[in-house]
RNA sequence: GCCGAUGUAGCUCAGGGGUAGAGUACUUCCUUGGUAAGGAAGGGGUCACGGGUUCAAUUCCCGUCAUUGGCUCCA
């Protein structure tokens, strides 16, 4: 009897003959133990699947382990099933709502009915998920008919897998069963539980049946789960990093900024050495928009109702935001603003423009308002009010793409004069089965989608591209920067606008003597100063680079004595334009470094009898301590090449 | 906006039906000290706010506000 055989294509391009209906397990095993070992799941002709599966014609198979996305989130996803085993077996009868992986672990919705559930009992929990785990139940593939799904967890009383499965094809429904739990689940998992070494969950929140908050309130539990007890240490550590970095205490902490109730939420103010640092990178960029040929400009913080009906956002956003501000003139209304532009193309339209003076860029570090809902309020990286790096460049249609590649150049140079060395680029672009949520003609989309696209390329950017993530008047590009810590967040924007000049009825004088319709980019390198602060925080932990530093140097005294000598090289500092203070206190000199360590000022100028006869500092540098004594004009100079390096490494195409 | 948790001195937090405590910061005094916390004394709180229960509430109950973890939203 002829055994039948199935080809199957590796990534590398090799093809390999097996028995048909092998598993992909058994095609790692094929090739090295260690590596079948580590195999959570496979790509199958790019479709993610069990890896034991049975595979039945020719296919490319990619393995997956833990270094792949889809393997981790395969390994999550199981993780989420032997949470709810866990959680089955301690509290009989509970009800379950649904358990994804999420970008680090997972979580499922619980409904505890009756039973009182607190965070106290995680640790349980947790124990009795590793004890399953360490049975090593395979996790059960098996196809089931609609009829025996709703027959399953009609008997269970789950009303919400019963809601998921109404809305499923008869004949595309699976469960998964692994020790004494099922689970109607699409798949794929890992093996067997047994993979699973180490688990912790994380976090207790509320969530609603299928996100409305019409619906029941269900308990979501989330997780996280490694193969090695070591990796869950490691990220435990890395959650404890985050919590010392944490803006808002830091911000608290070094006397940042503040928030008032008074002056209501979601509101901040600036304390003076935050403000010191702000400036520091508003005049750092207002440099950089000089040398790229953009025209400050300032607005006012309010426009009148027709400003914004004008521009859309009245229509949009109008009823959610924070409501007109009246006048004693009957009818008369003006909104704070919720964006520069509107003002920018005033200003655009002042007078008519040629051809020849486009492309104009128009710069504002313009402060807006936007009511974000309360619950949505966190610290400095999601306010009511906030200073963007704004501007407008209206450009000709054959400038937008060029256009918009000097402005990638431009936030490059921002992120690497400010140390974030790891980005992605993301495309965002229209929702093609839904675009009536976005105003403006397809064939002006589609020019604009195009730009972006090969802007990106020919910078060479890293790149991902997110349909239905457009602006409802253009698609954008969104810089996603990596922190020290790994965690990504969204700073600077850049979006084509083939809308607003329609609205405004903007125009310029071609060459052929015809009126024409410019292009608008918006853009925003940092996004805003306060987003932008507060990542600067966290992935710094609060050493700014020096040249941002609120205070670069202290000057401490060994004692009284020395206060002349102190203030005579403080006052050369100074004229040097470096920032700091002297510490006067009547303390120990171990007292005062640890003081100014703690404050994380970069330099520590210690002067003594030694220092005051010979004219010198010893100075001491935050977090590795002594490195030596200076002349005072020598550490000034030490001090001023350090700026300029971390400033010019990237001045150069500038 | 919705659900949960939290709200005590400038800060970090303990306490608990009989009108409050630590550490730190602050002020004053002593000390003039050489590379991560010298010593002493003192000032400082309507226990978030508003109601209720009680002889008595900072403590228990309800509401409001704010903070916070999520959900939803984000020009």
């Amino acid at each position: 009897m002829l055994q039948e055989i199935i080809k199957i294509t590796l990534p590398d391009g090799t093809v390999r003959e097996y028995p048909k209906g092998s598993t992909s397990y058994e095609i790692a095993l094929s090739i090295s133990e260690g590596l079948a070992r580590n195999v959570l799941a496979a790509k199958v002709n790019g479709e993610v699947w069990d890896s034991l599966r049975p595979i039945h014609g020719d296919a490319t198979v990619q393995l997956l382990t833990w270094s792949d996305k889809e393997g981790k989130a395969t390994f999550w996803h199981s993780s989420a099933h032997l949470m709810a085993e866990a959680l089955e077996a301690l509290y009989p009868g509970i009800k379950f709502g649904i358990g994804p992986s999420i970008d680090t672990g997972f979580y499922y919705d619980v409904d505890f009915g009756d039973m009182d559930f607190d965070a106290s009992q995680l640790e349980k929990i947790e124990q009795k998920m590793l004890e399953l785990a360490r049975q090593k139940n395979e996790f059960i593939r098996t196809e089931v008919s609609k009829a025996e799904a709703l027959r399953y967890f009609t008997e269970k009383g789950d009303e919400y897998k019963l809601d998921l499965i109404k809305d499923l094809a008869d004949g595309t429904i699976t469960f998964y069963q692994q020790g004494n739990f099922t689970d109607l689940c699409r798949g794929p998992h890992i093996p067997n539980t047994g993979f699973i070494k180490a688990a912790k969950i994380t976090n207790v929140a509320g969530a609603y049946w299928r996100g409305d908050e019409k619906n029941k309130q269900l308990t979501r539990l989330y997780g996280v789960s490694f193969m090695k007890q070591k990796e869950l240490t490691e990220y435990l550590e890395m959650i404890e990093e985050a919590k010392k970095r944490d803006h808002r205490k830091l911000g608290k902490e070094l006397e940042l900024f503040a928030f008032s109730e008074k002056v209501g939420m979601g509101l901040p103010l600036w304390l003076p050495k935050g403000t010191m640092l702000r400036e520091r990178l508003e005049s750092f960029m207002r440099k950089a928009q000089v040398k790229a040929g953009y025209q400050p400009v300032v607005t006012p913080h309010i426009g009148s109702k027709e400003l914004y009906v004008t521009s859309g956002h009245y229509e949009k956003y109008g009823a959610d935001s924070f409501q007109p501000i009246r006048t004693p003139n009957e009818g008369e209304e003006f909104f704070l603003k919720p964006m520069n532009c509107p003002h920018h193309c005033e200003i655009y339209k002042t007078k008519p423009r040629s051809y020849k003076e486009l492309p104009i860029r128009f710069a504002e570090f313009g402060t807006v308002y936007r009511y974000e809902q309360s619950g949505e309020l966190h610290g400095l990286t999601r306010v009511r009010g906030f200073t963007q790096d704004d501007a407008h460049i209206f450009c000709r249609p054959d400038q937008v793409k060029e256009e918009f590649t000097k402005v990638i150049d431009l936030v490059l140079y921002v992120f690497s004069a400010l140390g974030f060395e790891d980005y992605t680029a993301q495309i965002s672009l229209r929702d093609p089965e839904n675009k009536a949520k976005y105003i403006g003609a397809d064939e002006a989309w589609e020019k604009a989608e195009t730009a972006i696209i090969e802007a990106a390329a020919e910078k060479g950017l890293r790149t991902v591209t997110e349909l239905g993530e457009a602006a409802f008047y253009g698609p954008k590009l969104d810089f996603m920067v990596k922190d020290a810590l790994g965690r990504s967040w969204q700073l600077g924007t850049i979006q084509v606008d083939y809308q607003l000049p329609e609205r405004f009825k903007l125009e310029y004088i071609g060459a052929d003597n015809q009126k024409h319709r410019p292009v608008m980019i918006h853009r925003a390198p940092f996004g805003s100063l306060e987003r932008f602060v507060a990542v600067l925080i966290e992935h710094c932990a609060g050493n700014f680079p020096l040249w941002l530093s609120p205070e670069q140097i202290a000057v401490l005294p060994i004692s009284e004595k020395f206060t002349d000598y102190a203030e005579k090289v403080y006052n050369q500092l100074q004229e040097a334009d470096i920032r700091g203070n002297i510490d006067h206190r009547d303390e120990k000199i171990g007292r005062k470094i640890r003081d100014a360590e703690v404050k994380k000022i970069p330099f520590m100028l210690i002067v003594g009898e030694k220092e005051m006869e010979e004219g010198m500092v010893s100075v001491r540098k935050h977090g590795e301590g002594d490195i030596g004594s200076f002349k005072v004009g020598d550490f000034i100079r030490y001090f001023e090449e350090i700026i300029q390096k971390s400033l010019s490494a990237t001045d150069t195409e500038k």
